[in-house]
DNA sequence: TCAAAGTTCGGACATTTGTCCTTTTCTTGT
DNA sequence: ACAAGAAAAGGACAAATGTCCGAACTTTGA
């Protein structure tokens, strides 16, 4: 449930050390949000440290939590490959450091570095299996059923996810997260 | 809804034409299962004619469509990259034509061939951007807005989806389906 | 044409989830 | 330490959804 990418890192740590001048490193406190839901995207971030979380927020004011990203994620390149704007807000939950690429560079970058597609593919398809089986599960399953996985991550990652974050993951009122909590410690 | 991909079928259409060694045109009927979830991969397919869907069967025996998929949507791409066992079912909704690619090969091309990596970076990238906004809309959203939208989709498609796939696709049940149908002609 | 079998639909009740608002618990400043 | 205000939790009812099963409708074969 929070995704990482040690391979993805470990390529953008390189082309920083290798190209200073289109890479930069970039620091923001907890809170912060790092894009905008339908507005223009002029960067591809990709996480050196810390958490964020990807969310919807719907016309009708409900939030829903698409993932939890930690190192090595990259946030922004769906809007870059596909050119438009901000498809969902992203905020820090912790204080995080972030390489910058300008999403020209980054584009100019897929023109010719194979490795980079080749990692972008598995990041995209890796995201795909996630979106499209939690998607599933949660239609057909149970709140109980979304809640211990997620009480699991927390637990495994030393996390603490706030009750209306997990709510929102979840797809549910904060209401029903308490009461599905309640009937878990019984 | 019914997602569709013309430029990437023209690509595919080129690769037959020139390749036609390692590129094959099949034909299979309606009801034909193309993959199974959990079971190896070993073809990539292409939608050349015709509709299928992608399904998710959860161990409580229910079904989740994640998407209908037309001309030029590419099949077992995902599994190909990841080198991993089906994702979901997918089954042939309509008599179908699909071009079939053996996942050797298809891996081969993609550490060559850039055209191909772009290409399936942006058919990747616009899953996400669907499969994320429904998750979210549906966890969100009255069953009422998820069926307007479906009916609106047959309309214009001219297509035919059975109740059974509908209830799948919004998952729901088929008594909440009718119920929803019902308040909806009113 | 008719009856039997299969399929689809909807009523009735149970369960789940949401909404609204009160009660309880936690903070904060003096 | 205490009161006032803020934040979190839970009760009560409403709305939505699921389950189960019988009624209505379709199909099929003689």
């Amino acid at each position: 449930m929070l995704r990482t990418n040690t391979e993805f890192l470990s390529y953008i740590d390189k082309l920083y050390q290798s190209n200073e001048l289109e890479v930069s490193l970039y620091h923001f406190e907890k809170g912060k949000l790092l894009f905008h839901q339908g507005e223009p995207c002029h960067r591809v971030l990709v996480i050196k440290e810390g958490i964020v979380k990807c969310f919807f927020n719907e016309e009708n004011g409900k939030d829903y939590i698409v993932e939890f990203l930690g190192r090595g994620e990259i946030l922004g390149e769906i809007e870059a490959i596909r050119q438009m704007d901000g498809l969902c807000n992203v905020a820090a939950l912790t204080e995080i450091k972030v390489y910058v690429l300008a999403v020209p560079f980054f584009r100019a970058l897929l023109t010719k570095d194979l490795t980079l597609n080749k990692l972008l593919l598995e990041e995209l398809a890796e995201r795909i299996v996630n979106t499209s089986s939690r998607a599933s599960f949660q239609q057909l399953y149970t709140v109980e059923h979304g809640l211990a996985k997620l009480l699991e991550l927390q637990e495994k990652q030393g996390i603490a996810i706030t009750k209306d974050d997990m709510a929102a993951y979840l797809g549910i009122t904060l209401r029903s997260l308490n009461r599905a909590l309640k009937d878990f410690s019984i």
